[in-house]
RNA sequence: GGAGAGGUGGCCGAGCGGUUGAAGGCACUUCGUUGGAAGCGAAGCAACAUCCAAAAGGUGUUCGAGGGUUCGAAUCCCUCCCUCUCCGCCA
């Protein structure tokens, strides 16, 4: 959510800020709305003021022991205009906050312009993709020719965008969010959470997903508050909600592996092969939750933490500043982490990390107590993938496989399958 | 699923129709005492919204959520949610 304080000052400046997203932001109307909401507050408080002195002398009165019958009836009307303002004002303000809760976030000044993708701009690359002797296969041929893909099952199973894996391949997946959990926690100074797969509503309106996006999610028909979450972010940043926080406390790390489920509605026809764009997928999640004054570094940090994964697994990669129209919802600033995948030959997303700043803080009402105010005030959150399990699985084979269809085991995944160096 | 007990400020906890935004305690801040600290003493200390250019201050809302009764609700009634205890079921 947007500050309230800054839409009301200043809303030309909030407009130029969202039209870079190609978002149009209808301040007529909001000040129309704002104008009435004011009105209405002001006369709502007089009259609840009113009522209020009037009912303590009704009890003075009393107190006296003198008559209150003529007073009562003054009580009656004053109630009776309480009501009905009350009413005007919550038509009102539920209208303005339904309005609020659907504008995205305001985009850091560091992001660069563009309509789509298409204007995202390389920041820095890593690694070089390895020469292959032979055709490299994707991902899908090389884990078939392993046994360890079953998309025909999954689908008479489930249906579409549905994976099962078996034996050393099912393994490697295994391995691959152990090895991430053990990176963050140890060498990061994250904190590993469990965390509920199902969510509320409230929740869910905390990170942005509500109410703007439920067509992306899941939802539970035998119990309509619950959703399943499509990220890890959604559980593990709303630890913080309602909490005001003590400054000492800050900055938080959290990291945790969840499954995550999408809808994947819109999405007719991608990705249809293979793991790369699934209905459930398993992904581990990096959170932050840092003083406002510290967010933009902690991004850059967050970024770097989930880097060292792809580092660490010797995969290319590149890391891409994410342009204004790109940019997810209630981000800031977002890193996209691109891995170079040979079967497609080229780069595709395995991570994105973004800087939420005060965004879902005050959907939220995640605050610390910042001590140079004494007052609290809304933290900085953030988030990453640090990196998708699924899409690390096929970066791993297919840039490890081999021509005689075997897949080299990384290193740093060995201790995590037995010892094993290779599948085949 | 059944029975019972609860949900009050950053935390603990009193209040059970009218100067209660809420006693008391803890934590925190400041001051005093001290060479310094501990200890002790004193004072301050809820959030949110709103009015005011700002500060000071004023006003309103908030005692799990929503509705109701009343001139007036933390306090009475209804519905829902959550927590705890016991029983059942269960990985």
């Amino acid at each position: 959510m947007l500050d309230p304080k800054l839409l009301r000052t200043d809303p030309d400046a909030v407009a130029r800020n969202l039209a870079r997203r190609g978002v149009t932001l209808d301040v007529a109307f909001f000040r129309t709305l704002e104008d009435q909401r004011k009105a209405l507050q002001i006369e709502a408080d007089r009259l609840r003021a009113e009522r209020n002195n009037h009912s303590k002398s009704v009890g003075a009165a009393k107190g006296r022991g003198e008559d209150i019958a003529p007073l009562t009836a003054r009580g009656e009307v004053l109630a009776s205009e309480v009501a009905r303002i009350d009413a005007e004002l919550t038509v009102v303000q539920r209208e303005l906050d339904q309005w609020l809760l659907g504008i995205p976030n305001l985009l850091d000044a560091s992001v660069p312009d563009g309509r789509d993708e298409t204007a995202n701009v390389e920041v820095r690359r890593s690694g070089a993709p390895k020469p292959f002797g032979f055709e490299p296969k994707d991902h899908v041929a090389i884990g078939e020719g392993l046994e360890g893909f079953d998309f025909d099952a999954a689908s008479r199973i489930s249906g579409a965008r549905f994976a099962v894996m078996r034996g050393g391949v099912a393994r490697l997946h295994r391995a691959l969010a152990q090895f991430m959990l053990d990176l963050h926690t140890r060498e990061h100074g994250y904190t590993e959470i469990y965390v509920p797969y199902l969510v509320s509503r409230a929740s869910l309106t905390g990170t942005g997903q509500l109410p703007k996006f439920e067509q992306d999610l899941f939802a539970v028909p035998h119990d309509p508050s619950l959703f399943l979450i499509p990220t890890a972010e959604v559980p593990v940043t709303n630890l913080v909600r309602d909490a005001i926080l003590a400054a000492d406390r800050l900055p938080l790390r959290f990291v945790a592996h969840t499954p995550c489920f999408r809808s994947e509605a819109g999405a007719y026809g991608k990705d249809t092969r293979g793991l790369i764009r699934q209905h459930q997928f398993d992904k581990v999640e990096l959170v932050q939750v840092v003083r406002p004054a510290d967010s933009a570094q902690a991004l850059e940090e967050l970024t770097a933490h989930a880097e060292a994964v792809l580092a660490a697994l010797g995969l290319p990669y590149r890391v891409v500043a994410l342009c204004a129209g790109d940019i997810g919802f209630g981000s800031a600033k977002t890193y996209d982490l691109e891995v170079w995948l040979p079967g497609q030959g080229k780069f595709r997303e395995i991570s994105s990390c973004s800087n939420c700043e005060a965004f879902q803080a005050r959907r939220m009402q995640a605050r610390w107590r910042n001590p140079e105010t004494g007052k609290p005030e809304p933290v900085h959150t953030l988030n990453g993938s640090g990196v998708a399990v699924g899409r690390a699985l096929v970066a791993v084979l297919e840039n490890y496989q081999r021509e005689d269809g075997g897949v080299t085991i990384p290193d740093v995944l060995r201790p995590y399958m037995g010892g094993a160096k290779e599948l085949r």
